[in-house]
DNA sequence: CCCCTTGGCGAAAGTTTCCTTCACCTCGTT
DNA sequence: AACGAGGTGAAGGAAACTTTCGCCAAGGGG
């Protein structure tokens, strides 16, 4: 038994976009030119059989259903089916006509609508994209943890600290790791029961991913919030939750739409465990409030 | 010409279900079968083959094809197609019904959706609320400056950083700070042509208002971004740029939207200023990634 | 009353589309 | 520079789709 993917994804229907930008990485040339080709116009593809699809692209039909089923299908015939589906929803949805990139001399007000759609976008791919099944069993093992460290260097650093502040005020036992020192110095005291939790847009940041091998060899659970679920770090991970990899370009740095991304999987990870610690999260964000309320005041005057 | 019939039906996309019952009287009884069983349950058919749909109909395979033919198709093929896009429409169409608030037994799947929607729709709140002569005015100064401080405290805290983050990237000399006290110290040292900015949801945050008064009160540029654009720090501010407040509730903490809109604002900044800044902005921002290049391979083995 | 015609229907043959296997080639490695 | 690993497409095989053809039932004449 190989069984080396978490191949657990469904044919997604809308998520389609996503999925090809999330992946297309890890794809090789050839498949990327379909993934584009499919991407690009679905509706046109659709109306292709594999032959043409395979002609389209300049590539041949093995190739194609190489493509189908690297996106999560069975087959050619049913990415087909979902390439129907999602051009009939981008026909009603009728797409806004901000889509255009970041330029040097647009007027403030286009990159703020700019801005805001992108990231609207980056929020419905994650959604889209996001493993529920990997999210629950996330949320269990956090929800039953002794203690939760999460590693994160750069701008996923910040994220890491987001949901270690959150899983705080629920009463969690957590603590966010920016030196890779200091990280792999605590993974060396994890057990079972445990969990630690890496946020890596790439999936290959050393500094991140060694503590969390360090916790995974120690017994801990282990979750990788990454862009990319094929990348090094899965292979430390219990749970991998996959976030969306938008287009970047000079202007918009990945950082931005990473940090979006992640931040929605922190914010899901946070509420479904307050749903399954319900009794001991309600009082305890509630006491964190009012401790919080007399700060509010001071310079009123 | 003979155009009896206006025979040019076009292979409709969602009208299907008014066709089936504008032809029914037409067909036959089996056809009559497959017809219904097609629209009662397009999504459910689109997933059938020929030979499937037609004993789920207790019909033969020439039959559905048929019935496909009678529809206005050209064969099973392309009807199953219009039924795949029947369906993810319908799919979709059902969508705006998240607009619920969490509740603890929610399932994850609602969680996900839920909060997807929310913080897209504080974007959108945000990008329609912020007053682009303020953004232009706090992005001129930000570029004009020779030194920034951004001050914030708690999940603001992290704003703040990723704000600090970003213009470092870009070249700028911006430091964060989440220590009321070292803040202070460092808002003495402010001068003209020196820019601090405040983040705060509240708008009456101590810790953070204080500095920024310092820092007003020496001649330095102030920016607040803020909910609260009528709150005590407004008072020692210059430009002030307002994010959403959205509703809050028990699982789903004020802390959460606010940062969504806190990060878009900030998002903003950044790239305005980088557009003020292109000359150097650009060069400076591969020269970041670069150096972070080789940190990516590490544990590629 | 029987035979013939008409039209619905499905089995099986025929055709297209899709999938799999395998050998070649490219690229990176030692 | 030879070797190996993996990407790639051609060809054969399987499945799905379409068409043909003959059976059967119902109705209408002889």
């Amino acid at each position: 038994m190989k069984e080396t993917f978490a191949k657990g994804t469904p044919p997604a229907p809308a998520a389609l976009a996503a999925k090809v930008r999330t992946l297309a990485p890890s794809m090789t040339r050839s498949m990327q030119r379909v993934a584009e080709a499919v991407a690009a116009d679905p509706a046109g593809c659709a109306a292709l059989t594999v032959t043409g699809l395979a002609e389209l692209t300049g590539t041949s039909e093995a190739t194609v259903v190489r493509t189908a089923r690297l996106l999560g299908y069975p087959g050619y015939r049913d990415l087909r089916l979902a390439l129907a589906g999602l051009a009939a929803q981008q026909q009603s949805g009728r797409a806004p006509a901000v889509t255009a990139d970041i330029a040097v001399d647009d007027p403030l007000a286009d990159v703020v609508a700019k801005l805001a759609y992108d990231e609207q976008q980056t929020l419905a791919d994650t959604a889209a994209g996001l493993d529920t099944v990997q999210l629950g069993a996330a949320v269990a093992s956090l929800a039953a943890a002794r203690r939760v460290d999460v590693y994160g260097v750069g701008a996923s650093g910040l994220v890491a600290q987001d949901l270690t502040q959150k899983l705080l005020r629920i009463g969690l036992i957590a603590h966010a790791h920016s030196d890779p020192h200091l990280a792999v110095t605590n993974a060396v005291q994890l057990r079972a029961k445990d969990v630690a939790v890496a946020i890596t847009h790439s999936g290959s940041t050393g500094d991140v991913i060694e503590p969390l091998r360090v916790a995974f060899d120690h017994g801990a659970t282990t979750i990788a919030v990454t862009g990319r679920p094929d990348g090094p770090v899965a292979q430390y991970a219990d749970h991998i939750l996959t976030t969306s990899t938008a287009r970047e370009s000079e202007l918009r740095p990945a950082a931005m739409s990473s940090r979006t991304s992640q931040l929605l999987v922190v914010d899901c990870l946070f509420i479904g465990v307050a749903q399954r610690t319900y009794e001991t999260a309600a009082p305890a964000l509630s006491a964190s409030y009012e401790a919080l309320a007399h700060r509010h005041r001071s310079t009123s005057r």
